[in-house]
DNA sequence: TTGAAAGCGCTAACAT
DNA sequence: ATGTTAGCGCTTTCAA
């Protein structure tokens, strides 16, 4: 078509001015029809021409252009502020994306490595580009320094908080989900539960803990009668902690476990010890690892982490307008989920 | 400081021409500066009065309008092509985005769902934007379909290909891999091995399983003689095949499994049945999962696979400048990792 | 109902 | 050694 050298920079695709030219209208013409300009009337033959034109070219706007005037780029920063990225920052990256992209945004994403130091670097780099709003997640739920830059554009935390809860941030609701995975064992009969905890030191356990205590409690049980094994969320800390039970003399009915990966080693040392699971005792998980709970055998009884869905209220509520973005927690609520590892305890309860 | 609003796009940040009247010279001196112009000389004095300004009004240009000027984004696009975004994505992502940073680049990331018309429709939003260069990844290497637009960027495949290789692709060496596993049991000494594949219609596992049979042969043993069971990669599929071996009758001395993930479900089988592992019957994995593998009891000997490295390699060739993209496959070595889920067989090998 | 023109913030060729 | 100027591709006010 064009002779003329093709060596600018948006080589190749179609700009305003060659819809206009083609249409025969002016570039002016063309943004407004492409962008339904409220408050401008385009006749019905013009919009047709116009539209026929950048069918013709296969024309996009060129977002860059745009954002430049706009001020807008369309574009959200993620900052997974862990030192790995794992299954936690992929769900809840997906969740965002899905939210994101049906908002018309787009995902920028970063990886600290968890240094605060490369967040604050990284910050700078996403707000060059200009993007609207930050997410800001953890894979551990826990406090986190968040760059002072950050404060420039819309930003949600998710899975983390800051000292004081100056920004809005989105977490899993870890006592009622101890609680109701309690519960649900109680429901079951058991009467003896153990808990092999994961790192004591973090919120997530000590929440659990409070949700397991206050389950029992409530079930007229005293917490102080049930065995709580400190470990610390590796799937080699679940086996070991179940051999020390093993070793200590007679099962509870029923582990609950600091997470999946925890219930994973435990049952590992059940079934080495010739304990079946669920028949002889009842395992509990928690997380809901993708590609693990659901797949082991037997199926493992969890509470979901809804880091999916965690992600998506992020992404919804920055595309939803900055303004709306208030400083506070939000709680997700974790289902239960009973699988193949639970059942009813086969003997009566210890004593 | 100033007084005057500051509604437009940029509001908050200074701006080029901010630091161009507070140090005293033109708005071009300060590019100069700052982009350390070829073929510009500053004197130090100008330098070091511009310096002083950038900082004191923490100046960081818009790239944004850099970009639209220059034509490039300093953004790649990311598109992970699968249905789930899960350890996969997450390491070929980390590995990306960790060779982008050092070179200025940033990550856009988009999921698919492992639907094409989603990834052309993405590819076009990423397009918008201007992304650089192109990185599309799959889980499981596969044949994908690159939709056509991808063609205006750099594109690199990571862990799948196209019909005819015309885009460059990096993926696992999946026959060495296979191979090298198998020469690490045959050299402990087993002479009975049996394999427990992943699906048999997908390009890895054909590849391991040539790998697998190319060292028995190389061994002076027949494939033949070697049972080889078909899984489909998910651990309770290792599970049910490993009650198949335990059913019929004596088992090999080693076990090969399609991934870690099967090789987990046949642990679980194997113990059950009061096999011990490695003592009894040596268990080898494949992927070496993160938080998985290493952390079970016993520790998974496995075959890593190098996600990281792939999607860091692609990023790199990618900011290494486009002409040097060739089409043609890059294979990635997949090294052995022995840990304890492996040891030398105690009975001597069957027959 | 449409067009002209002024910028968004920046780079780079061309002056001086 | 530094400044002027013409855009990059788009939106949006204002005028016609």
């Amino acid at each position: 078509m064009s002779t003329h050298e093709d060596h600018r920079p948006n080589a190749g695709r179609a700009r305003r001015t060659d819809v206009a030219r083609l249409a025969g209208v002016s570039p002016a013409t063309v943004s407004f029809v492409l962008n339904k300009t409220a408050g401008q009337t385009i006749s019905d033959e013009t919009r047709r021409r116009v539209l026929r034109a950048v069918d013709e070219l296969g024309y996009r706007p060129n977002r860059a252009a745009q954002g430049l005037r706009q001020g807008r780029s369309a574009t959200i920063g993620f900052v997974s502020h862990d030192s790995d990225f794992g299954v936690f920052a992929a769900a809840a990256i997906k969740g965002a994306h899905e939210a994101s992209i049906r908002h018309g945004n787009l995902l920028l994403l970063v990886n600290t490595g968890g240094s605060n130091s490369q967040a604050a670097q990284l910050v700078g780099e996403l707000l060059d580009r200009q993007t609207d709003a930050l997410i800001f997640a953890a894979a551990g739920t826990r406090s986190v320094v968040v760059p002072e830059s950050a404060e420039k554009v819309p930003t949600i935390l998710v899975n983390c908080y800051v000292t004081g809860d100056a920004l809005p941030s989105v977490l899993p609701d870890e006592a009622r989900g101890g609680r109701e995975a309690t519960q649900a064992l109680l429901d079951l009969g058991h009467r003896d539960i153990a808990y092999l905890t994961g790192t004591v030191s973090s919120w997530a356990t000590k929440a659990r803990l409070r949700g397991f205590r206050e389950a029992l409690s409530g079930a007229g049980l005293d917490p102080r009668d049930h065995t709580v094994l400190p470990g610390n969320y590796h799937a080699d800390s679940g086996y070991e902690l179940a051999r020390t039970l093993l070793r200590r003399g007679p099962l509870p009915t029923a582990i609950m476990c600091g997470n999946d990966r925890m219930a994973f080693g435990a049952l590992l040392a059940l079934l080495e010890a010739g304990v079946r699971v669920p028949e002889d005792v009842s395992v509990m998980g928690y997380d809901d690892q993708f590609q693990l709970a659901a797949e082991i055998h037997p199926a493992l009884s969890t509470v979901r982490l809804p880091y999916a869905a965690m992600g998506r209220m992020a992404a919804e509520r920055l595309a939803d307008g900055g303004p709306a973005v208030r400083p506070g927690r939000t709680l997700v609520h974790c289902p239960v989920v009973m699988r193949d590892s639970t059942a009813a305890p086969a003997r009566p309860a210890r004593g």
